[in-house]
DNA sequence: GATGAATGAGCGTTCATTCAT
DNA sequence: GATGAATGAACGCTCATTCAT
């Protein structure tokens, strides 16, 4: 049925374009300021659209924040997977540097998940999805997890409890980003993102390290 | 001129209890969701007196925040003063102590810097105003610095730079503080803020004293 | 033209789905909660044909109040025969009795008939259509006109023109039934509907026996 | 205070007008044709005045149709009272005539009353307006009641219970209005109302008076 | 200075109807 | 003939801001 792939793929195709829309309109002007004519008029359909293929504005943007989400998760996955034979400091770097490029490629998730005010999100949405996203949020919290504890198997670190050590790791790693996503702050500080970021990444091996 | 004087002090209590009613409203229900009409309301005076005291809503958002800002800054600074006689090391404990009592005692404010979308704000606002909350928001990060260089000075600290330093430092905590801010999310990761919030900066602080 | 024919029939069958379909959701939403999605999904057909079938939603409830009142015609017009040798008087109430079993047997006909806002209906349906559903509701009219015509030749009343004894008599029967309609204003008036309406039956048959 | 009473007045006429408006475009178009921009033009005011002043379209439907059987009421009230000293079938004529003069002076609140779509007024109204305006829908009946109640104890009718025959004559009168508020259908069945509305009235009347 | 009535553009959403396939 | 994706006008309603008093 060739007609019906066909079909599928466009219906795909367009579900897509207008996602795209609704990235491009919601981190130009913020979830709130951006309306659904917009989106849709940048997706060239009409508003009437855009309601056949989401239920609501607040799913659009769940689903761009969980697309995100899952998209660094896998990032992640991979970067720890790849890593496999290395020791512990080596993985935490890799699985750091995946989370730079994830910042670098996907900025406009970034203010997303961290500039939208949550209070009309979280309850325009399921309170499954809502959850959803902020347990995706924290995934990478397992993985830096994950090799950390291998650190501490192998005597690399000698802090006695994994989920702190994770934490704060990935606490600094997204203070990092955070202080430097926008523009202005970047200036005003005076520093690249790219240098602070290793440093910070550093300086917490470093003191995960020394023994106390 | 007592007239005058009194006049003054009259509209200046108008003026803050209307502020103070913004702070209340827009804390209950975050700030898209909070209406000009509710802040009048509270404040007991009708709508067109808050456009008499403030040009926009956005307006007395910029205070808000410039307020709690200032609020913070004023204790890092009391906290690093209170500290001139003690070693480096030591100052940087206070002033961290200072950030999370104030996280502590308005995190509301908290709630406002970082979860208000940015784009209505940053062109509903004068360019002027929010360079001035974007300045105060890294006024922390120069406390931090100073005492940093001190700690440079005494040769506490082996790395070369004070900024990096600082930044890692004051990125570290502010990641700790938004990691936890939210009850559902502290939940999921299982950890209570204080002590997560103690470990990270000594790990930070011992990571800045290593040797590279 | 065997083909032809079975063409036809499936076609007819289709229509009937259709418009059983429709009966169904406007009897429980409501002509106009009802869409035309709704029908069409009831139906198990698409949209588009639906509008292959009917000219347009309104199309789709003319016929339905058609179909509603031709089947009390019909009843009408079997009790009319059935009574052919009674008197005037009990022929009414042969009259009567099937307009009530009509009126419980087929409720929701009565609702849409009596409750559809008539703006949209009438200007949106070809004017001869609407003609005919006006002229159908009044066949009970005739009918009862008739007997009455028999009451007057037998001597049974002694009123003068037939048309309006024929008027009141069908008046008073709606209007008992549009008054116990509604199960709530039946609670509050605190009457059965049969003993009511039997009880007006008579009522207006006396009236029209004496001599005025 | 001149000042405030001059607003209040002023206040509650640009209330009236609206309501007015809202009376022409609802029964114009009917209920669910009208916008409340057709009602705001109409006004001459702005959709978000017609908001300051009501909750809701419904609400606006409501106070419509109570407003119009209140004055109904009070019109029975009215004849009722007036015709104190009268005759039991003499104070019943008065009060029919009433009705009679209500809906020839107000016919729209009758198109409103009976063909406006129950089901959605039902639920976009409070539960106790929807029965305010249900129970004033039956005032009508207590006025009928207690004439007949005169007139049994007078001895002029012989039915032995109050309330089925109010409701008789009532249904009645509803019933004939109902069947030629319609010019068409006036015009179909041939008479004219007044005539009619006195025939029906005498012949319920002659009924309850006859033994049975 | 203070009011609050008035504005009107804008919101997210719905749905009868059309039309390319 | 049948589909169902697409349309777009219209809906009821909100609210930051203005301005006559």
């Amino acid at each position: 049925m060739p007609t019906r792939a066909r079909h599928g793929r466009e219906k795909e195709e367009r579900r897509q374009s207008i996602l795209q829309a609704a990235r491009e309109v919601f981190f130009e002007n913020g979830f709130y300021r951006a309306t659904v004519d917009d989106v849709a008029g940048r997706a060239k359909v009409s508003k009437g659209t855009v309601y056949l293929y989401f239920e609501s504005k607040e799913t659009i943007l769940a689903l761009l924040l969980l697309e995100g989400l899952n998209e660094l998760v896998e990032n992640l996955e991979d970067a720890y997977a790849a890593a496999k034979t290395l020791s512990a400091d080596e993985r935490l770097r890799r699985l750091s540097r995946a989370y730079l490029s994830f910042f670098e490629e996907k900025p406009d998730y970034f203010r997303l998940l961290t500039a939208t005010d949550r209070g009309r999100f979280q309850d325009s949405v399921e309170p499954s999805v809502y959850q959803e996203v902020l347990s995706a949020s924290l995934k990478g919290l397992d993985w830096v997890g994950m090799a950390i504890q291998q650190g501490i198997d192998e005597g690399l670190f000698h802090c006695c409890d994994v989920r702190p050590a994770a934490s704060i790791l990935w606490a600094t790693l997204n203070g990092v980003l955070d202080l430097m996503k926008h523009p202005l702050r970047r200036e005003m500080v005076g520093l690249e993102l790219e240098p602070l970021y290793q440093a910070a990444l550093e300086t917490v091996l470093q003191g995960l390290q020394s023994r106390e």
